[in-house]
DNA sequence: CTTTTTGGTTGCAAATTGCTACTTAATTAT
DNA sequence: ATAATTAAGTAGCAATTTGCAACCAAAAAG
C-alpha cells in the first residue's frame, strides 16, 4: 500500500507489517474474531470508506489472512471469513488488546474484558516465555542471525 | 496522523493502534528494541523520510512509547529511548514476529531467530492461556462488556 | 414486479508520504 | 582556534493515499 516495499526484508516483523501494519487490517481482522463476515458489517461497524474496504478486504484475501467465500445461491453474496493465518493472529491481537488496556485506559468506557469461556475468569496477560516456560522479558532475549547455519 | 481519531474507542485495540497502528511506529520500537537511541540511526537503519521520522518520533515521544532524553554535553544531541509502556510492547513484537516467521517466510534471507540468552534456545511461540495456564484459542474466549458492573 | 440490500465503482478534495535540498548547532579533526 | 563533519531537524514540492458522497447493477425480499 506504502511505496516501501518490506515484503524481502529479512526482519519477519516487517514482512508482518507489511501485510497488517496499515491503520485498518488489524481492525478488520478484530471485527472478523468477533464473528464479522460481510462487507456491509465490516462498513457499518468500522465505519471505514467503501473504497478503502474493498482494498483492504482484497489485500487481506490476497495475501491469504482472509478468504472469501461465495455465500450467494444465485451468485454475488460474499462472506470474508478468516484463515488459519488469519486466525493465527489471534495471540498478537491479544497482546496489543492488553497493552492498550494496561496503558491507555479510557476512563469514560466500559471496559471490555477478554474472558474464558470455560471458567468465565479473565485471560492473564500473554507473557513470552522461553523454553522452560519462565518468563523472560526484552534484556533476556537476543536475535539470532541464522539458524540454519548455525545448527547445520 | 489520519482523520479517523480512535483515542475514544471502548475497544482497547483500536485505542492501542491509534498509538502504534501506522507503518512505521512499531518498526521505530522495534529498532529501539535493538538498541537504536539516535535519530540517525533510526533513519539510516530504517531508510523513513526524515520528516515522516521527526514525526513518528514526536507522537511516540507525546504517547510515552519513547522519552526524548538530552545527552550532548552543552545542549542538542538527543536520545529516544524505551520507556516501560514502550517495552511492554515486547509480547505485542514477539507474537508479531512469530506470525510474520510463520506465514511469511522469506526464502532467500537467513531467518533470524529470537533466543534466550540463557540458554541460547529458541524462544518458543507466544500463547494466549486460561487462567489455569492451558493454551486457548479464538472460539475458546469471549468479550465482557463490563467487568466494574458485574464484580462490583 | 417493485423495493431494498449488498457489494461494489467513480470522481474529487484533502491529507499523508517520500524525496531532495537546506539549516543550524554540536562535535571532531587539524 | 578554525575548519570540517555529524546530528537533528525544516521546508517545499510532487505523487500517493485517504475519506466522502454519489452512483450503479445484481440479488433478495416483499
Amino acid at each position: 500500500m506504502v511505496t516501501k516495499r518490506r515484503q524481502d526484508d529479512p526482519c519477519s516483523v516487517a514482512r508482518a507489517l507489511e501485510e497488517v501494519g496499515d491503520w485498518w487490517s488489524l481492525l478488520i481482522v478484530r471485527q472478523a474474531m468477533f464473528g464479522s463476515r460481510r462487507f456491509s458489517e465490516f462498513q457499518q461497524q468500522l465505519g471505514i470508506a467503501r473504497n478503502i474496504l474493498v482494498d483492504r478486504l482484497s489485500r487481506l484475501v490476497a495475501t491469504e489472512v482472509l478468504k472469501k467465500v461465495d455465500v450467494g445461491e444465485t451468485g454475488k453474496r460474499y462472506e470474508y471469513r478468516l484463515t488459519d493465518k488469519g486466525r493465527d493472529l489471534f495471540p498478537v491481537l491479544v497482546a496489543l488488546r492488553q497493552w492498550g488496556d494496561r496503558w491507555n485506559r479510557c476512563p469514560d468506557q466500559p471496559e471490555l474484558v477478554l474472558r474464558d469461556r470455560r471458567t468465565g475468569k479473565p485471560i492473564p496477560r500473554v507473557e513470552v516465555r522461553d523454553c522452560d516456560g519462565r518468563p523472560v522479558d526484552l534484556m533476556d532475549v537476543f536475535v539470532d542471525e541464522d539458524d540454519a547455519r548455525k545448527t547445520g
